[in-house]
DNA sequence: TTCGGCCGTCAAGAACGCGTCAAAGGTGTC
DNA sequence: GACACCTTTGACGCGTTCTTGACGGCCGAA
């Protein structure tokens, strides 16, 4: 979970900000003035902080530079003044992006978003175990006890509807129409005939499936 | 010495932020249109992109993200528009920062450096190894048993769409977007071309690949 | 029990995609 | 203007994949 750090002494404006960020899957802390920032910066050591400037006890300059002097945490100011110079100044004392207020929240959190991104570019790749079998959906890779299985693009096709759709019974109907196209509605040989390739590349025991089973009359099932 | 592209297509604004950004120590290059802009990043790889919205040819986000299928430079918006969405599109597809115009070239001068000072210190030079080949993508160099090899544009930039999704399948469709733009989706024969071209150079066995691989009808594939 | 529907399997030809070679544009350099 | 280099295009052979048809077994319904 990405912890912000949202710094401002307007209670409206720190609730309004929690509630959206936290609505959008951030770990939020809330501080009211520069030293309790300072104090919670180190204490959570956020990933990001959201920093309202004219704040009652420090300039804002001071809590950038306080905050630099540990963290590579991006810095994203908001403020009052639109002035340049103010720009200016918070920009080169280590800010990474200056807001003026009144701002949109969706552009606020796009600004978020888009900080967050260069910090953190964690690639992780979801990979769905069957049995024996790993794959990797994003990679488009099949391993089965380690060594590289090959599927041809159809079987990549069904399986993904499939595995994107775990326990759930996915109708022949649907799948015709998601691996070959609206038009083909009985074409049932097509699945037939791949279901079988997948199982035999796929499950242990092909004659005996446990995660691709048929449901007869109404259409397949991935079981995880 | 830092690196600006400078895409717009107004030249009045192009030459301000030329010679701006030249009096305070940046080399810049200019683009006019967004098949400029890609073609010149591949050329000069750039550290920081300042791209202005509303070109010619093509549209904006399609610009960043063909910059972003294979740099991590930052990327700062100039736009007319104010609209949050457009801004939040940016952001999403890949932008580091939005000014609106008219902005203050002092204020952009400092986001420009904020951009910079966080890519700056943490550029590192990712040397990658194929058999007997090191690729430096940073440096666009590659040795093949301590020989220098050289690669045409086109040839870096399919290299490099590879190299940053290692053991990833990439799309045959992504890769025509990253290397010739948005506008090819097709022309596989470009890829078999270069890949063929690549694997000549790169590879021990170029007819036996054995680090890019080939997914027959679904893309190519950089094994480490 | 018999019948029909549905599924798994096997085996073909057709179609497609890839690697390769060759050559024609296009661009910048000397 | 000639040259070299890079990019774009076209065409061919070959292996793989897709499509299509047919057969037999299982199961529930008549």
């Amino acid at each position: 979970m990405i912890k912000v750090l949202v710094v401002d002494d307007e209670p409206q404006i720190a609730r309004a900000l929690r509630i959206n960020l936290a609505a959008h899957g951030y770990e939020v802390t809330t501080a009211a003035d520069g030293a309790q920032a300072l104090r919670a910066a180190a204490a959570v050591v956020p990933d990001l902080v959201v920093l309202d400037l004219g704040l009652p006890d420090m300039d804002g300059s001071e809590v950038i530079e306080g905050l630099r002097g540990w963290s590579k945490a991006p810095i994203l100011v908001l403020s009052g003044r639109a002035a340049s110079a103010e720009k200016i100044a918070a920009l080169d004392a280590g800010a990474d992006d200056y807001v003026t207020k009144p701002f949109d929240i969706g552009e606020l959190l796009a600004r978020v978003r888009a900080a967050t991104r260069r910090s953190g570019p964690g690639s992780d790749s979801p990979v769905t175990a069957i049995g024996p079998v790993t794959v990797d959906l994003a990679a488009r890779e099949v391993r089965k006890d380690g060594d590289e299985v090959r599927l041809t693009p159809t079987e990549w096709q069904l399986l993904e509807v499939l595995l994107r759709n775990p326990g759930k019974l996915v109708s022949q109907r649907e799948l015709l129409h998601r691996v070959w196209g609206p038009n083909y509605d009985r074409e049932t040989n097509y699945l037939r005939q791949y279901m079988a390739q997948l199982r035999r590349k796929l499950e242990a025991d092909p004659a005996r499936p446990v995660h691709l089973l048929t449901e007869p009359g109404m259409g397949y099932r991935f079981r995880p």
